[in-house]
DNA sequence: ATGACTGCAAAGACTTTGCATCTTT
DNA sequence: AAAGATGCAAAGTCTTTGCAGTCAT
């Protein structure tokens, strides 16, 4: 049996934002862009539709990044990079692995595997620059 | 200024566990098994532990599963596979991508990376089992 | 009318932190 | 003796959840 699902312009308006944005918002980035069109909007509802989503495959996670979870409404396969000082995660649309490793990786361990995930962790343009700058003024 | 480090027996027993292990520990998992050695032993500490350890290059967090933040002592570049029912973290040794994609993805898109993560996602054997005698069942 | 969706606030889970005490050097 | 390491408990952050009211069908 599966649970009936009825129209909501707080969630239609919240896909709609996912999908418009590239920065892989958090629960807290989501809800205070949507605060101003939706005044009494209640941050449990963006993580029940955030659930809602995820379970009909309209966005995936991306992890946890800095304490806070990640999304990303791009489902064609990419990679990302995470910048460990600002938290910025940014796609990587030319780096793809092909869905045939997930397959490789099956046979190899004998896994049910779905789904891989690559990403790149450093510092972004702008946090590489006040790093120097830093160093610089030390 | 370096803080000067010196010697704690439960820091050096923590080290050892976690480098006896390939289970990917959680903090969580670290305190149970020092807590029959060292009864007195708080959360706290574990926490502060695991951050001087990553601090020290000694092991580094595979990401958040299932809420917990899991850590590798094994510092040679190797994937992992995630397991989304049981939230179990095991090593593919044979899977590796080569450290110069990270200066290939730097150079493309002038980022300063430090390192790569290739994480598989699905179901591990036991969880595999377990869902199709579900589905027998119902 | 039914049942899904939501706001609100409380509860939960994990992690961090302040402070007094103990330990290493 | 000085400064790092720890225990304990409180506080902090992010996320989930129960319940009553609202809205779509």
């Amino acid at each position: 049996m599966e649970r009936a699902t009825r129209y909501s312009k707080k969630r239609a308006d919240m896909l709609t934002l996912l999908q418009s944005t590239d920065c892989h918002p958090s629960a807290e980035w989501v809800y205070q862009k949507l605060k101003p069109t939706h005044p009494d909007l209640s941050l449990g509802t963006v993580y029940r539709n955030l659930i809602f989503f995820q379970n009909h495959g309209l966005i995936q996670s991306v992890g946890v990044v800095q304490g806070q979870e990640r999304f990303d409404a791009v489902t064609q396969p990419h990679s990302h990079f995470v910048c460990e000082c600002c938290g910025s995660v940014m796609d990587l649309p030319k780096i793809t692995l092909g869905a045939d490793l997930d397959q490789s990786v099956s046979r190899q361990y004998g896994l049910a595997v779905s789904r891989h995930e690559l990403t790149f962790h450093g510092l972004c343009p702008t946090c590489t620059q006040s790093n120097q700058q830093e160093t610089v003024l030390n």
